[in-house]
DNA sequence: TCATTAACACGGG
DNA sequence: CCCGTGTTAATGA
């Protein structure tokens, strides 16, 4: 691997995870990793769908969703730079259909590593393994707060959640999203979301435009 | 009481 | 004109 543009993400890879894993085990990511440059808005998985690779992000963010009975979709939690996912690591158990949709929030670059190599990873490599089961500990508690926001969190709290995650995730104070999404992802009404959004304003926590909400804090 | 659904007017692109 | 937005009235949980 000599020419520019392979190893220009083997030295994306090498920096952003170079606490994490050792120089040995960076070398065969490089190797065996198949690296992506994914436009927003792009599904990476769905409900259904084999999962025959894990993802490591480089950069970017990916929105992790459940679908209800209607095909709804329900916000679970973001991916971010350094984030894998848990679930896909699930095949090391058995289970290879995902449970859940992926789609990508901003462009996004990252590498897939197949199953089987990771598999082979978990026996060789420590800081791999260690790597799984942090993953798997951070989503398994972004999943519960998901809950917590579900079960026991008023909308005008949760709205107030969403809103400050999506400015971390975008790194953008000024988020280019409309209502409808809003209520999608909140699994509730557009009438809600306006009706909340314009108190935040006049609260001056943020400002209102078509297709856009811009805010003051966070 | 508070969310949802339907309906409507307004206005910017 | 089309679509996002802001609002209200009726209905339901």
């Amino acid at each position: 691997m000599t020419s520019p543009s392979s190893t220009s993400w083997h030295q994306d890879a090498v920096t952003r995870f170079s606490g994490i894993f050792d120089d040995a085990l960076l070398a065969e990511i490089t190797e065996h990793g198949h690296h992506m440059k994914v436009p927003e808005g792009t599904m990476l998985m769905d409900v259904g769908q084999d999962m025959d690779a894990i993802p490591l992000l480089l950069e970017g963010a990916i929105k992790i969703m459940r679908l209800d009975k209607n095909g709804d979709e329900i916000l679970l939690y973001f991916l971010e730079s350094g984030d894998s996912c848990a679930l896909s690591m699930g095949t090391y158990m058995g289970a290879s259909k995902s449970s859940i949709r992926a789609v990508t929030e901003r462009d996004t670059s990252l590498i897939m590593v197949p199953v089987g190599v990771g598999q082979e990873w978990m026996k060789t490599y420590r800081s791999w393994s260690a790597f799984v089961l942090a993953s798997y500990q951070s989503r398994l508690e972004e999943m519960l707060e998901a809950i917590d926001a579900l079960a026991f969190m008023d909308l005008p709290t949760r709205l107030r959640r969403y809103l400050s995650d999506k400015v971390k995730v975008q790194g953008d104070l000024t988020l280019h999203t409309t209502h409808q999404e809003i209520a999608n992802d909140l699994h509730t009404s557009r009438v809600v979301v306006s009706r909340l959004l314009k108190n935040l304003e006049r609260e001056g926590l943020l400002t209102l435009h078509r297709n856009a909400v811009e805010m003051k804090q966070y």
